[in-house]
DNA sequence: GGATTGTTGACTTAAATGCTCAAGAAATAC
DNA sequence: GTATTTCTTGAGCATTTAAGTCAACAATCC
């Protein structure tokens, strides 16, 4: 059971956003990649992903880049999650009806289920935003030393 | 993200265990395999890898096979996933010293490292019999149709 | 000895993951 | 217009992991 890094990709990528892009125009998916250490090529897959969401909007040309589609405080970190680590569930026999073969008397169907939601609901209470106060003051902290 | 099939496996084989091992002898894993449905050959993996950990103890030969080496209500879920989805972390870069670049104003660490600890303490609130208590209730509910 | 059962390691297959590359399309600057 | 810059998109690649099979083996019981 592990979180597949592109997922973390999307978080880091989306917390630069939301501290790098500003009214002064988008952020070029080179610099996020300078940043954030996330490989340039894999990056743009990954944006793309994040804009196909409606995360983010994305300008071509000279002077394009990316930006947030929405407030850092309206995207969860579940949403992410949904968007990078796709639609399908904890475990397969949701997904696949007749994998599970007796269906009527299984008992740890419920406890998967049970993970499944105690995960989303932990991540849909923590915004790009939050992660970005917390970047903030960490950094202050790091300054101070 | 995804509990890999064989934790399923190994939770279905210890409720198996506790429901149909009993004083009168070893259940044969060819017989856990025909109620539950795991390929013999794998189940015997999975049984194994119990054993190594101290969940079921085996006995070789005719009338042999395998019982629960502790009180279901003192084998966690979460032992069970420990023991067969390995020890390894939600996220890479907490295995990975050096893995992760930014490490200092890291946020999302914590992010990931909250949902390992909410998945780990609710398997932690869940035995094998309580999941044979809630079997068994399903399974009257089926006959009473 | 022969039947039965678990043990163990080697293999296979399929899929997912992380990543790279290159040809393209849109926007801007000249 | 052309050149340059940026995102777009599909293809491909290497590695790992998951799930499963198989066969030789070891222990046990009759």
């Amino acid at each position: 059971m592990r979180v597949p890094i592109r997922v973390d990709y999307g978080v880091r990528a989306l917390v630069d956003l939301a501290i790098n892009g500003n009214e002064s125009g988008p952020v070029r998916s080179v610099d996020i990649s300078k940043r954030t250490a996330i490989p340039k090529a894999y990056l743009a897959q990954v944006l793309h992903a994040l804009k196909m969401d409606g995360f983010v909007s994305s300008t071509r040309g000279p002077s394009g880049g990316h930006l947030l589609a929405r407030r850092s405080s309206e995207i969860k970190i579940s949403d992410v999650m949904h968007c990078l680590d796709g639609k399908e569930n904890l475990i397969k026999c949701f997904d696949d009806v007749g994998f599970c073969c007796n269906v009527p008397t299984c008992a740890q169907r419920e406890v998967w289920q049970d993970v499944e939601k105690v995960v989303y609901d932990l991540l849909a209470s923590i915004s790009i935003d939050d992660l970005v106060e917390k970047t903030s003051k960490m950094t202050t902290e790091v300054n101070f030393r």
